[in-house]
DNA sequence: ATTAGCACTCTCATAGGGAGAGTGCTAATT
DNA sequence: AATTAGCACTCTCCCTATGAGAGTGCTAAT
């Protein structure tokens, strides 16, 4: 059924309605709060026709109507009025942006930026870097038998790991290898990903040739064997559950503190989403995690140096101010862009 | 009031109980389960002693006791019978530890070990590196203006940090740099704390005889300055809160929520506690924290190389099982203390 | 010193009732 | 044909009452 002008009026007032006060909308709060000059009969009559086509629902016979998740993207993707972050809001994010000096530190205060502005809760997924080309690799001998192999990205992502050696470090040996690396680097593009297969190989030629190589072999194949599926996940405001009345239910409550337990799972569904375009938005039981069956998520790309590395997103009830998430996702999506840009 | 025997066991008693069902005791509960061969009137009465010397509190009359904190650090200093783990549940916990190669993995491992066998929160703070003397520092350039500094310490403690620089980097210059800072730690034992202040200085010398040092100055400035307040926290198990009905109240659940979620203050709170004997017991009140009112922290040392470096813990409802609390925190921090200085 | 006995207190579950909010339906109005 | 007034009906919420049950504190007897 296709949705009338006055229904979709109706509707987008429910909507604004059940976020200001949580409370199921009646038919006389539509008709006192938004003046659309009908009696509340007639709009009853339009709720009721609103419930039959899964747009509202109510918590028993005879209560207020709150809007379904259908009728949320309803409202999503027709209703909504863009809203724009003031000046001085944008002035304050820039300016707590600037004492983020370091790359860890720009992802806390990322997170921690969203669930204060949204009073919901901040995800930040670090950028990934499988499809990243690498462009240096350097051994530090730390220690005896340790070694810290340093991996740069074309967009400048630094790379750690710290491998085990067995026996003493020759820093000589280490150099040479480093600099025949480096200088396999240079010739080609390898995206890290393929790091393992191709240098590895190259390597195998040399130590063909070279004896002495062998006993490094195995220490690369460690080095270079980044876990993928490791995804960092900077997580800020869970205690801003608290604030919202749904889940003062205790089940509610546990479906999502599991979520977010999870940062693996939550990373995962998160990196699902993207792709498709910059800002997504997640309502209710869209989701296929039965602990997001009450949360909305609204994510939204980050890039460095214009490509596409991470997402950070909001993560809370589905009764929330999507206008206002939206816009603080992007505006801040971008700044985090800038910064990490200029790293 | 001194107690008398009788009194302690009763005490103890109802410390079990409670723990064991949630539930205040009532006098004929203790009489049927503990088989102390008095009547429910002669129980009732030393527990009215017990209330009156705050040990035991009612939720309200003509109900049955719950110890206070009080009567829970009279258990723990006088009463626990100490608990030691099964050879298998070592065995298990030997088992998970074999899979963590790295550091990082060995403080998720732990803080997850500490959850999951407790149905409590696992705390791990990162070992501290302030007390640490410095071993070795190596310069990396990573791109084009930026070096990777890795300081070493004698606990083969690696702390990395990445510094912008203006203008190009001189690999020559910087190992020129290195191998000199390097000399110099060689020739005393220089504490990670007074890094700066030193080398600086032995670098002013040099800077007036050869003027082209000028430019790292400023650079090795930043590189020194470690920010020891910020302690990284692993934490583990907050959905175990849900398991326990001491936090089925909205507000207690509240309490403990925002005291893990400020990581800092908890990491402190940890901190202020340490370094007076190995396991520590901070029960409800007994710390200042009004967010620690409800709940317990057991913490126990680890060490690297038998140096105090760091702590782990665990944080649960004051009803918890102590004895058993103790014996897995402190088993895990010999572990753990095993791991890193194998490392 | 211990205990049996008992009155007393408080919680908890249940039921009833009245107020209030809100609906669905129908008949009247525009 | 669309809108609305009117009204019966439903459901929640809050208050009160009531009785059972658990547990205590006190006293007198053992």
């Amino acid at each position: 059924m296709e949705l009338n002008e006055r229904m979709k009026t109706i509707l987008a007032a429910v909507v604004h309605s059940y976020f200001t006060t949580a409370e199921p909308v009646s038919s006389s709060i539509i008709a006192q709060k938004y003046h659309l000059n009908l009696s509340t009969a007639t709009i009853r009559h339009e709720m009721y026709l609103l419930e039959k086509n899964d747009y509202l629902w109510q918590p028993h016979t005879s209560s207020g109507r709150i809007p379904t998740d259908k009728g949320y993207r309803f409202y999503v993707d027709n209703l909504m009025v863009k809203n724009y972050l003031r000046e001085k809001e944008k002035r304050e994010i820039i300016q707590i942006y600037k004492k983020s000096k370091e790359f860890e530190e720009a992802m806390k205060t990322t997170s921690q930026l969203l669930s204060k502005l949204t009073d919901n809760i901040g995800v930040v997924l670090a950028p990934v870097i499988y499809n990243n080309i690498v462009k240096e690799i350097q051994f530090v001998a730390v220690g005896n038998n340790r070694i810290l192999t340093v991996i740069v990205t074309d967009a400048g992502l630094v790379c750690q790991k710290i491998v085990n050696v067995s026996g003493e470090i020759d820093k000589d040996r280490l150099n040479y290898l480093s600099n025949f690396i480096n200088s396999k680097l240079a010739e080609k593009d390898i995206d890290i990903t393929n790091l393992n297969n191709i240098l590895l190989d190259e390597l195998e030629k040399i130590i063909s040739l070279q004896e002495r190589f062998n006993y490094v072999y195995n220490f690369l194949e460690e080095c270079f064997n980044i876990r993928y599926s490791e995804n960092k996940v900077y997580l800020d405001g869970r205690i801003n559950l608290m604030k919202h009345p749904e889940f003062k239910e205790t089940d509610k409550l546990n479906y999502i503190l599991s979520l977010i337990e999870e940062e693996n799972i939550l990373a995962a569904t998160i990196r699902g989403y993207l792709g498709f375009r910059k800002t997504k938005i997640i309502i209710g039981k869209e989701s296929k995690l039965k602990e997001m069956q009450n949360c909305s998520l609204v994510t939204s790309e980050y890039s460095i140096k214009g490509k596409s590395a991470g997402a950070i997103g909001i993560l809370g009830p589905t009764r929330m101010d999507y206008p206002r998430m939206i816009s603080i996702t992007e505006y801040i999506s971008d700044k985090l862009s800038e910064i990490l840009s200029e790293f």
